[in-house]
DNA sequence: TTGTAGGCGTTATCAC
DNA sequence: GTGATAACGCCTACAA
């Protein structure tokens, strides 16, 4: 805590150099300017020194915070697991280009939203939640903005999803495994208002189907976990083979709930979900699943909203930048039907 | 973004006074060295220029960043749901005194520890875990750390959260209801690492059992959740009527097995569980929790490690300081027993 | 009570 | 190729 940090003054006098001269010597973007040689040797010295450059004093100058904010607001997403991964990656890829993330709980920017503009250098937004006037500041101050994994009515750079894709190539794999009766369970819809995803996935699954010309097979499931398993226990001839079903807690529940009814998957029915995070594969039989390529996408966010801030004028805004989701292939969907098999 | 910030040197200029007589206006350490009148004026002058110190430049001279590391290692807990809580209360107060919190998963620090250490004041980690090598760096260096609701073993501030009283008013609360047959339903132990609160609990529970006459009764639960309802179910003699549940994860499943077996709660068995959050209280029946005071502790870290950093000689490194834990009755323990009634 | 001047650690400018 | 010197915006002895 209090070891005097070598500055770059102390070098300049180790060399017996100037101060100026040190600095070129440590920045790289004067190539020239400084002898080869004295250049090695001042690196040399500075490493011996343990020196490392004050960003305080670097930051006053160059008017560069080396800081990101980070918004997210409401409670945390615990369901939507991705969330680490994303920001795991995203703070490593920051950190090799010395910028860091400061956390904000978005409702510190509505209290006091100049201690913050002041203090980042550009935003990244998770889970594309915030309120307007939030959003609207950013916006007219001008701020390097990138929005992670959601949608919001924004001009900024967006890191997206394509959710309806992922919902079609996991339709297809059930088409492709010669299922005809595949169901899209959301599980039971309390409220009005579904997050987005769920259309989403429904579009996926809709095109997916219709272009099987299975069009008269869709159908969305909205029971409880508990009945559709007794649904599922009891067959008959309108009970789906296979399920795509929304949210992984929803298939956990589901899964759970067959197994101790004793109904086989894949054998009975196929079961694949979204999210592939943990514990999908620990389940019996292990879930297939819709990955988001979530590592990815928040390296991405690191690149875009640096580039954004290092060359301003050439970034292009209101751009979205759109993954492609893969399929984790796993037991519980790996069941080739045989369609000319009548089932119970 | 591009607005030109007032600074210190205009306030001056617009007043006809220099600047160190406006720096000293501002800062209010300072009580007397300018007239009052002429203070008054520079203020008002300063607000109607929106003048807002430079964080930067007072940070270079007072060598404070302002800036508090959030550390956190691993997988986000997702079970573990009074992380929003408690980080939004850290975060709300610290920015009562103008201080921010930085990212940094713990991997972070590993690859680059100077560069963090040279952006923070201090540090608080979160949920206790961390790799030893950084723990070690951070008591080395001396910088001022808070641990988070959890153990680690350190001699930093601890806040924490006392799971052993938890378990025993918990236990104390269903003796009270008269119940006898009094069960800790921990799961199924797949591994030898049990969390830690899983003992802490075990305690308070066993120590209130004996308190009331009743170490015969003590019974831990290890069944899986559907195995466990078929038991509850079935009834019997050394079935328990009470039910305290490790996790509240673990608490919901079960609770909805009973449910689709029509087992009635809290008449045939009554439960609770730990951490009151969300959905507890939204289950048929709500149920009755331990809540962990959360943002309690959120702001009482944000006192400590600004203690810390403001005096750090009067510090009392090691000190702990531990908070007790409440109950939240609900309809799932709600339910006074009659001894002298046989239960079938 | 007020102002002057030096410094925090760095980078940028311009002489040499 | 190298080195004074002036910023950056603020704080703080110390002098007036």
């Amino acid at each position: 805590m209090n070891k005097p940090v070598p500055t770059i003054k102390d070098i300049a006098a180790r060399c017996g150099v100037s101060v100026s001269t040190v600095s070129k010597a440590l920045n790289p973007q004067f190539r020239s300017g400084v002898r080869d040689k004295l250049r090695k040797r001042i690196l040399r010295e500075a490493e011996k020194a343990g020196y490392r450059p004050n960003w305080m004093a670097r930051a006053m100058i160059k008017r560069r915070k080396h800081i990101i904010g980070l918004i997210y607001s409401g409670d945390f997403p615990l369901q939507e697991g991705n969330f680490h991964e994303m920001v795991s990656a995203l703070s490593a890829e920051l950190q090799r280009a010395q910028y860091y993330l400061l956390f904000l709980p978005s409702r510190l920017l509505l209290e006091d939203s100049s201690a913050v503009f002041e203090r980042v250098d550009g935003f990244v937004l998770l889970n594309g939640k915030c309120e307007k006037e939030v959003l609207q500041e950013i916006e007219e101050r001008e701020f390097p903005m990138v929005v992670l994994n959601g949608t919001v009515p924004t001009t900024s750079i967006k890191i997206e999803n394509d959710d309806e894709y992922g919902a079609k190539i996991l339709t297809e794999h059930f088409i492709e495994n010669r299922h005809r009766k595949i169901a899209y369970y959301i599980g039971p819809v309390y409220s009005e208002k579904l997050h987005y995803s769920v259309k989403r996935r429904q579009l996926g699954y809709e095109e997916a189907m219709k272009q099987a010309g299975l069009s008269r097979n869709i159908q969305i499931i909205t029971d409880t976990y508990n009945h559709l398993a007794e649904v599922i226990e009891q067959g008959g001839k309108s009970v789906p083979t296979a399920l795509m079903i929304h949210s992984h807690v929803l298939a956990i529940n589901l899964v759970g709930e067959l197994a101790r009814r004793g109904v086989r998957i894949p054998q009975q029915i196929a079961i694949a979900t979204f999210n592939d995070i943990y514990p999908i594969d620990h389940l019996v039989p292990p879930l297939t699943a819709v990955a988001i390529p979530a590592e990815e996408m928040g390296k991405v966010a690191a690149e875009q909203i640096l580039g954004w801030i290092d060359t301003p004028d050439s970034v292009n805004k209101g751009q979205s930048v759109t993954f492609q989701p893969t399929l984790k292939l796993r037991k519980s969907s790996d069941y080739p039907l045989n369609p000319s098999v009548k089932r119970k």
